[in-house]
DNA sequence: TCTGGGGTCCTAGGACCC
DNA sequence: TCTGGGGTCCTAGGACCC
């Protein structure tokens, strides 16, 4: 029986340490050494070379708290530069597409593709290639799980990340409860910390375990997306391939401060820019928002100065991504939720109700609508044209004091002319 | 001193309707 | 005194993902 075999085949290329794969891009002399990228503000670790991980240092801990291994082992720190970021991010994907145009770009430097066109005893070659091809065009090292369902592509992804080769295809195994039995609960895709406390509690600690238990006790017991997950594991595909680029639903823009902000007109001033920039974001993609919701936090780690948190949503009357309407919204929900005497930490702007912008006239259309949409084109083509916020709003502030904190920025920009590193040939 | 940001989906419960 | 049953829609909050 040798006849070629074409069965379903998802394989999730994931980029290995994906920021700092990019920060070493430009700077050779960090390849072989411990280094760290920070989150917004500088303040949690998300993304650790091997050397780093090799040193202890955990995945999403707060800076000042690993700053003591990181000093005395000279551990690279890198602050985000999520403009460099989504640059390599789409040269990977690109790259990606060339193998087929079925894919689904899951996350900023996740994958899945479908394989499914090549036959069942190509497919670990054609890993293999793609691996290569990625990392000879973009410089990025993955890694890459081939599978019948995303979720045990995903599980050959986990697998594949711990081995040299970097490829693991689970395509043509007749049984995988050894290599399942030996994959921890909690590292199953759809398996947070709450389920796993669950599973727990009912004597599953591992993927094999899960698969195996009946489908209407996990739906009774938890819900319909548990019992997805366990039939994805049996190699029942249950979730889909997104490959058309869907509309999102929402748009937050939000950020944790530089400094405590105590007054209100600062606040006023960072929320009008994040009304600014979510209305860019979401006039982008050609959509407008039904509603607008402005929070407003202390931090929830310290209490000692009292805690505060607050949210209200605003329909507009009519759906809009006019900046001049979300902010002049927005200012007026932060002056109802704003309260004297405390520390603010967080804030942020989030437009929900998103739907298709294009020809939605009505009833209430007029020249007026008309003229602050060409206006708003201007402000867009400006800013594409001459870099973010040139154009803005008086009231998004000129000083920022409460701006965030980058203070290892690598200062590398591919998309900005002025920021572009020399490379040799 | 210092703890990210941006998404999706599901469920329970309330409001409302006939 | 007695106080149904079933459906839809919306929202808030929780859990998960990267």
């Amino acid at each position: 029986m040798s006849s070629i075999q074409y069965t379903r085949k998802i394989a999730l290329i994931d980029c290995n340490s994906f920021y700092v794969s990019c920060e070493r891009l430009f700077n050779p002399k960090i390849r072989k050494k411990p280094v760290v990228v920070l989150s917004n503000n500088d303040g949690c670790i998300i993304s650790r070379s091997n050397e780093a991980k090799a040193l202890g240092i955990k995945m999403g801990e707060p800076y000042f708290k690993e700053k003591e291994i990181i000093v005395k082992n000279n551990v690279q720190v890198f602050s985000s530069n999520y403009s460099l970021y989504g640059d390599i991010s789409r040269r990977v994907m690109r790259t990606l597409k060339r193998f087929n145009s079925d894919i689904e770009i899951y996350s900023i430097d996740e994958a899945f593709l479908d394989l499914s066109n090549f036959s069942d005893n190509e497919i670990e070659n054609i890993g293999h290639e793609i691996r290569s091809i990625v990392l000879k065009w973009t410089g990025i090292p993955t890694s890459i799980g081939i599978a019948k369902t995303k979720t045990l592509s995903k599980v050959a992804n986990h697998i594949a990340k711990k081995k040299k080769s970097g490829v693991v295809s689970l395509i043509g195994i007749e049984n995988i409860d050894p290599i399942l039995e030996k994959v921890d609960i909690n590292d199953v895709w759809g398996v947070g910390r709450q389920l796993t406390k669950f599973y727990h509690q009912n004597g599953i600690y591992n993927a094999k375990q899960l698969k195996n238990k009946s489908n209407t006790w996990i739906k009774k017991s938890s819900n319909v997306l548990s019992s997805r997950t366990a039939m994805e594991l049996r190699g029942i595909p249950c979730i889909d391939l997104e490959t058309k680029n869907s509309k999102r639903k929402s748009c937050v823009v939000s950020r944790s401060f530089g400094k405590r902000v105590e007054d209100l007109q600062e606040l006023r001033e960072a929320i009008a820019g994040y009304s600014l920039n979510a209305s860019e974001k979401i006039r982008s993609e050609s959509l407008v928002a039904k509603a607008i919701t402005v929070f407003v936090r202390t931090s929830p780690f310290q209490r000692n100065f009292g805690y505060y948190s607050n949210s209200k949503t605003v329909d507009f009357p009519i759906a809009t991504n006019n900046s001049i309407e979300t902010v002049k919204v927005a200012m007026v929900i932060l002056d109802s939720i704003f309260k004297n005497g405390y520390r603010y930490q967080k804030a942020g702007v989030m437009l929900t109700g998103l739907s298709n912008a294009d020809g939605k006239k009505n009833l209430f259309s007029s020249e007026k609508d008309e003229k602050i949409n060409s206006l708003m084109r201007s402000i867009d083509n400006t800013n594409y044209k001459y870099g973010r916020s040139t154009l803005s709003l008086a009231s998004a502030g000129v000083q920022k004091g409460w701006n965030m904190r980058r203070q290892y920025s690598s200062k590398i920009d591919t998309a900005d002319f002025y920021c572009l590193p020399t490379i040799r040939a």
